[in-house]
DNA sequence: TATCATGCTACAAAATTAGTAGCAATTCAT
DNA sequence: ATGAATTGCTACTAATTTTGTAGCATGATA
C-alpha cells in the first residue's frame, strides 16, 4: 500500500470490485467483508480497546491485517482513536446498532448447523 | 477443496480462524465476510436468480468464487436451488431481513465519504 | 439437428491474509 | 533516573483466497 493508494472505499463509489455500480450497500459490503472488519466493530462495542487487546479478542488477526482494517475503518469514520485505545465513532455505533441483531439471530442459527 | 473438507462453518463452532471461541456471531461473520457472500444474499432477495444472472449482478465475481459461495450458503441452509435458479431459504430470508437495514443506512453513509 | 443459454470445472495470475519477529515510544516501578 | 513492561506498529515470508479467462457438458429451443 503506497501513499497514492487512497482506498477506493474511502473515496466512495466504485469500491466494489467488478460491480462498479457504486450502490451504497455494495460499498458497505465491500468494506465489511474484509477480514475482521465486522469483528473489530463488534469488539469495540463495549468501549475502547487497545490495539493488543483487540488482537487478543480477534484471536488470530495478525497485526498487519488488524492495523490495515483499523486504518480503513478510521478513514471512513467508523472508528477513531480515543483515550483508552480505539473506539467507535458516533457513526460507527450507528452501524453497530444495525449489526447487533445479527448476534441474536446467530445464536438461534448456529445450533442448527 | 476435497471431499474431506467439510467446511468448518458448516460444522458450526470453530469456524472463525484463530478466534476459536465459536461464538455464534463470529461464526456468522466468518461466513458473511467471504467475498460476495452478502452480495449473493442481497441479490437473491427479490426472487430466484440463475447462476449467470447472479454472476452479472455480482459484477466481477468469478464463477469459481460464486460457485464456492453458493455451495457454502447452501450447506448452511441459507440458499437452495429452486425453480428459476438459486433462491433464499426461509432461514436465508430471516437473515436477509436483518441485513436489509444496512441498505438504508448505507445510503446515508456513503455520501459522507 | 443445429443453436444457444446455463451451470459449472480448470488453471494460472494477482491480491489478501496469516504468522512470526522485532523495534521505537511510552508507562511504570524501583 | 534506570530498567522492565507494555503498547502500537512495521517488515517479511508463507499460505490462502479471489480474480480472470477459457471452455466443456447438459438441456432447452428453434
Amino acid at each position: 500500500m503506497n501513499s497514492d493508494d487512497n482506498r477506493a472505499v474511502a473515496r466512495g463509489g466504485d469500491a466494489v470490485k467488478g460491480s462498479k455500480t457504486g450502490q451504497p450497500i455494495m460499498v458497505l459490503f465491500d468494506l465489511l467483508s474484509r477480514r475482521w472488519a465486522m469483528g473489530v466493530l463488534w469488539n469495540l462495542a463495549n468501549g475502547p480497546r487497545t490495539f493488543r487487546d483487540l488482537q487478543a479478542s480477534c484471536g488470530s488477526a495478525s497485526p498487519t491485517v488488524l492495523n490495515t482494517r483499523l486504518k480503513e475503518l478510521r478513514e471512513v469514520g467508523l472508528v477513531e482513536k480515543a483515550t483508552g485505545g480505539y473506539a467507535l465513532t458516533y457513526t460507527g455505533r450507528e452501524l453497530f446498532d444495525r449489526l447487533e441483531p445479527l448476534g441474536d439471530w446467530a445464536m438461534d442459527w448456529v445450533p442448527t448447523l
